[in-house]
DNA sequence: ACACGTAGAGAACTGGT
DNA sequence: ACCAGCACTCTACGTGT
């Protein structure tokens, strides 16, 4: 990896150690990790590699030469892999003889059991197509698959998976990677989405938490407003007057030990109407998964506070 | 249909032993 | 590790507009 990759990397970053002010910062591309050689504090998680795919052999003739697809963390070997095609044709699309045929056979065997030879890579695999399976019945991007394939693979690097469930595991990696990227997807919609029970989740994630390091801040009530309006089909000013709503609860200390999703609910709740595009409680429970009574006595509670009348 | 208000149950967190 | 106390939310109602 050139010098060149290193220097773009760290523009627009930190440049001192938030722990120990020192500047001597230095990047592990293969872990995908800033880290203060002081310290050792990692500043940084997941860098995706900016590199060019393509190796520098400097003889000044045939200078670059493609090195194959990026890795990729989707992968359980990170897309390094050889394929093997499963069909009796060779590259020319003649078929292939039986006695080679047989012979291929073999080698598609071999390749297999060389590909997924330990339980590490077994178990990783199964997890990718449980992460990927779990994100997109969520309706969550592939910066969330990845991120969440990175908290896992290092999880179970920390051989934090045994004696719990895959699933439970992925839910939990899930769920922090949703925290950490702050995608505005509540426990629930996690509990909802898998066949995993709360309490095996919430166990596995506060594993993985405290073992990995990960700080999460807790959710904040405007980071649900887009999804809400937009499951509800509100115009983006409903947005708006939420989240000024939401703003100055805040400053009433209102928000306090309250469930996010409920003040969201109940603000979007409230500039709805305001907004001339209003929406039933009913309507707005069902997709921010809060019931109609927890609305209610959130904005009623807003509404005496914040002086609001509706009409 | 929609909104309102309430009682009791339940889940999650805290602090004590 | 278990338990009590706590604030909050949920379920399940009946009532009001």
């Amino acid at each position: 990896m050139g010098e060149g990759v290193r220097a773009t990397m760290e523009q627009n970053e930190v440049t001192k150690c938030p722990e120990c002010s020192s500047r001597d910062i230095d990047v592990n591309l293969s872990k995908g990790e800033r880290y203060c050689i002081d310290c050792g504090l990692v500043i940084e998680e997941n860098l995706i590699d900016p590199g060019v795919d393509w190796k520098h052999h400097g003889d000044g003739i045939n200078e670059s030469e493609r090195a194959g697809p990026p890795a990729s963390v989707m992968f359980h070997d990170k897309g390094l892999s050889t394929e093997i095609e499963w069909s009796n044709r060779d590259y020319a699309g003649k078929q292939i003889s039986s006695k080679s045929r047989s012979q291929m056979y073999r080698m598609r065997k071999w390749q297999k059991r060389a590909r997924i030879s330990s339980s590490f890579e077994r178990n990783m695999a199964n997890a990718l197509s449980e992460i990927s399976r779990l994100a997109s019945s969520m309706g969550l991007s592939k910066a969330i698959r990845e991120e969440t394939a990175v908290i896992y693979r290092r999880a179970l690097e920390k051989d934090l998976i045994r004696g719990r469930s895959i699933d439970a595991m992925v839910a939990a990696s899930m769920y922090l990677a949703n925290q950490k990227l702050r995608t505005a997807r509540s426990l629930d919609d996690f509990v909802n989405a898998t066949r995993v029970n709360r309490k095996a989740i919430t166990r596995a994630h506060k594993i993985v938490k405290h073992a990995l390091g990960v700080r999460t801040e807790p959710a904040q009530p405007e980071e649900y407003l887009a999804r809400y309006t937009s499951m509800l089909g509100m115009p983006n000013t409903v947005i708006k007057e939420a989240s000024s709503l939401i703003h100055d609860a805040r400053e009433l200390e209102l928000t306090h030990g309250k469930s996010p999703t409920g003040v969201a609910a109940a603000a979007v709740y409230i500039a709805g109407r305001r907004c001339n595009s209003i929406r039933t409680q009913r309507e707005i429970a069902d997709v921010s998964g809060v019931t109609e009574v927890t609305i209610r006595n959130r904005y009623k509670e807003l509404c005496a506070s914040l002086d609001i009348e509706l009409n």
